[in-house]
DNA sequence: CTTCATATGTTCGACATCGTACATAAGTAA
DNA sequence: TTACTTATGTACGATGTCGAACATATGAAG
């Protein structure tokens, strides 16, 4: 299960002093992440923290009823699991795996103990989470001002940053889930965009052909959103 | 303008050791904030942190043509300006004094060093950044799924668990901007509340008449939220 | 008391999304 | 091939909120 690990392979491990690199190397184990996996559920405990390093996960909060909302995504700009060194063990969301790939995961209680004794991973980590609180709360105000169209271009764009390539492994139904909306709202602002020539999907493949054409129509979250995180992680975005 | 400030007028500070009680004291001001008052605008520079005694205030996300969304509300369990502390300096969101009251404002080159200097500081801030965190994605939930009345009920016991007393000076045209819908709405949402009793207004004098009414009204997400901060932050809520 | 700004109440059609039901199409397994 | 599951398309009325316009009521200032 132990391997070697590319520093780079995730901007913040990327921006780890040579240190605390040294440190963590032997202890990260690079594995794989399958759609859909779940990583956290709602109220339990955490034992890793994941690094993603080609996959995207989606924090999402679950309802009684079942009903969810995505919350924020994490690619391999982030880390899952900042409840854990922001001191409350348990996360109230569930992290679902919104595209495969590989992931880079920890120890919690090494997490724990690097963030409490050294001054630049508490920095580096914290800083993310500031963004992290941004895209949330950009999110809470999306949910609440903007047409689903505007939020399904916002939500490609997002994923597509944490991807390579155009292309997307994603059903209507899952994106459906993640926006919190009907499975038939997506396949109708899905289709609107397919016929302005933005998209092209089918059968949970969906390729992004405009991406101008996407952040021309998408509301102002993303580009918010974006900004936020260029500012407060510009080393780490930039490489 | 300095003036003695009691320890226990606010959770947070309540919380602190004794040693960093004694280096604070001289540094907090207790201050009048108004209603209305906007303590940060979106993207300003932070001078202070502020931990509110007997006031409430709105964070508030703005969106480019005025319309707004509170993302999260703070009393005197918590502090306003995570951000700083979190390392963005700045805020995207803006702060907003919701009910006039006290309020005990800290520098913030002073609160910076200390949360960096002092383990038992930055570990009760975190606390308390993860419990505002869980507040603001219930809120994210909560725009997406559930009615205006919940809404409504939601943000009223919000606010009653922040004051002293069942009153609340608030217009309904505010309460429309924090829950970032139309005046009208929150008119008839108000009116159908105070039909069954629930509560009595009067030109932005709200009562509540029956909190248990309020509570059996509501949506999940007043609850989970509540339940957070007793989980996070139990020593200072119980006191 | 009068005037005026503020706060609240009410109505209308418009629009987006919901809930439900069912139809079609593409991949999978026998 | 056939049967079956999964993914997508479409239609319909119901519902909730919006946007706008206007009516009423209260409190404050003169």
């Amino acid at each position: 299960m132990r391997a070697a690990v590319i520093q780079s392979s995730n901007h913040l491990l990327a921006a780890l002093p040579a240190n605390e690199w040294l440190r963590w190397q032997s202890e990260l184990e690079l594995i794989d992440l399958k759609l859909g996996q779940v990583l956290y559920e709602s109220g339990g405990k955490m034992q890793h923290v994941y690094f993603p390093v080609d996959a995207i996960v989606s924090l999402l909060f679950v309802l009684e009823n079942g009903a969810s909302a995505e919350i924020a995504v994490v690619g391999n700009e982030g880390i899952v699991g900042v409840s854990l060194f922001m001191g409350g063990e348990t996360t109230p969301s569930r992290a679902v795996v919104q595209s495969a790939g590989k992931c880079v995961r920890l120890n919690a209680q090494t997490l724990k103990s690097e963030f409490k004794n050294s001054l630049p991973v508490m920095h580096l980590l914290l800083r993310y989470t500031q963004a992290l609180l941004t895209q949330m709360t950009q999110t809470a105000v999306c949910n609440r001002h903007h047409s689903l169209d505007q939020q399904l271009c916002r939500w490609l764009l997002l994923s597509m940053d944490r991807l390579t390539g155009t292309h997307l492994v994603m059903t209507q139904e899952l994106i459906a889930n993640m926006l919190g909306v009907r499975r038939e709202g997506v396949t109708e602002a899905a289709g609107r965009l397919q016929k302005a020539g933005l998209i092209s999907y089918a059968r949970g493949k969906i390729d992004v052909i405009d991406r101008a054409g996407l952040e021309a129509r998408t509301c102002e979250c993303y580009g918010v959103v974006k900004k936020e995180y260029d500012r407060l992680l510009p080393d780490l975005i930039a490489m």
